[in-house]
RNA sequence: GCUGGAGUCGUCUAGUGGCUAUGACAGCAGACUGUAAAUCUGCCGGAUUAAGUUCCAUCGUUGGUUCGAGUCCAACCUCCAGCA
């Protein structure tokens, strides 16, 4: 049974939004959106799928049963911060981050790539990278085969390798982080062959690699980091150092790399997903998951998804909006509660407030999923992305 | 009635002679992307402007001292405590 099966892919229809132009040479024709299934030994994720942020080891503001309510497909640990507390070797002892949580379905588990990018006192070197703990200053040495060694640990389905996560407009500095990565690519490799055995001989269930691609906004270093990536012995790609499709440039990098990367292996567009713009464009250029802290932190300040773009339920205008957001949205605060209630809950700060935001959020980000993948399999994505967009952004 | 204390922007509060009167909270808006985020930023006396423009007001009230007063003095008003 192969890790990923596409059941349909398609080229987009009847789609009116401008396509952006790349500079690949690979073929124009290519089919890129498809819907397919991701298997894991903790079971199926239909993509493209939203996976929740739970950095952690929760979705912050959630339980399981939200969680299972809201039909949430998989969650995104993060190795970095199970490092600082409670430790890769008591989630070990737990018998894995599922059991541990309680989580009965797949989780993915970030490197700590990001964390170089994020924290102020990351220092990177050729070998890997030495952070101080933002939690109480120790210094954290982490490096591809610790990062791997920590994941196995920790036992989410499916790894990333150990990147560098890198955000600007000068081409020196992408390029560097780009062939860091690639650098740092064998040693991910090699641990993970290791830990792979052992887990065989243990006979514990297989956990996935995934690749990450660099080259931030720059054409050139996409080709060149998706061409060394297309071929190496990995499970899927995490495509990296993207962040909003705000930027133009954005939408034709995605599809450049994903037009170089191999069809039949999973793309996870790592970190996007704060606009429902970003969804829709991922999915038309190839990406098969996506997961975002955008949902869960918008909610807990305030800023709720609906139909007609974002609000803010601090605003006084809802003080006496005694009305639902969205009664067709099928969440716990939409179907219970109206705004003005809401309202009244952020403005005393009180914390069933940030919940039912965070449920609301979480709900709109996969439901549009979800729609998005019927629509692929209905050949109907491209009304779907013009009508929502047409609303959502006016 | 007497004695003592206190009145500062919606609230609390800093400020005992020196130029634009603190800070916090509340209020109003904005930001948030592989989470150092239940966080951060801006505004927050009134009017006026294209504008960070211009004008006016302001520390209970009135008057005084002084080049200059939230700050010192006097009277009055209000509140608090104690004594009657």
């Amino acid at each position: 049974m192969s890790f990923f099966t596409i059941k349909k892919q398609s080229l987009e229809t009847d789609l009116d939004t401008e396509i952006p132009q790349t500079t690949t040479t690979a073929s124009q024709k290519r089919p890129l959106m498809r819907a397919g299934i991701i298997k894991t030994a903790h079971g199926e994720i239909e993509t493209p799928a939203f996976v929740g942020a739970a950095t952690c080891a929760t979705v912050k503001a959630l339980t399981n049963r939200h969680l299972e309510t809201i039909k949430t497909p998989a969650i995104l640990v993060n190795t970095y911060h199970l490092l600082l507390t409670p430790g890769p070797e008591l989630i070990a002892q737990a018998g894995g981050i599922n059991k541990f949580t309680n989580w009965q379905k797949p989780t993915f588990s970030d490197s700590g790539g990001f964390q170089m990018l994020s924290l102020p006192d990351a220092k990177v070197d050729s070998d890997g990278v030495t952070f101080k703990s933002h939690r109480n200053g120790d210094t954290i040495r982490m490096t591809p085969e610790s990062s791997m060694r920590a994941q196995w640990q920790i036992g989410a389905d499916i790894h990333m390798a150990f990147d560098q996560a890198a955000d600007s407009r000068d081409h020196s500095i992408m390029k560097q982080a780009m062939l860091r990565t690639h650098a740092w690519l064998p040693e991910n490799l090699e641990t993970h062959e290791l830990l792979k055995h052992q887990a065989e001989r243990d006979s514990k269930p297989y956990q996935s690699l995934y690749a990450v691609v660099q080259g931030g906004l720059f054409p050139d270093l996409r080709q060149t980091s998706a061409e060394f990536m297309k071929d190496q012995p990995v499970d899927g790609f995490g495509i990296g150092s993207l962040y909003t499709t705000e930027t133009p440039e954005t939408a034709a990098i995605i599809k450049l790399t994903n037009e170089i990367l191999p069809v039949e292996k999973p793309r996870h567009l790592l970190g996007m997903g704060s606009e429902p713009r970003d969804l829709f464009l991922g999915v038309l250029y190839g990406c098969d998951t996506f997961d975002c802290v955008g949902p869960t932190r918008l909610a807990r300040n305030g800023a709720l998804y609906s139909k007609t773009g974002r609000i803010n339920i601090k605003n006084a205008k809802y003080r006496d909006y005694f009305a639902p957001l969205d009664e067709t949205c099928p969440c716990e605060l939409c179907q219970n509660h109206t705004l003005a209630y809401l309202h009244h809950l952020f403005k005393t700060d009180e914390i069933t407030g940030k919940i039912l935001a965070t449920i609301h959020n979480e709900t709109f980000v996969i439901d549009l999923m979800q729609k998005i993948r019927q629509s692929i399999q209905d050949d109907t994505f491209g009304s779907l992305m013009t009508n929502f967009m047409n609303s959502y952004y006016n």
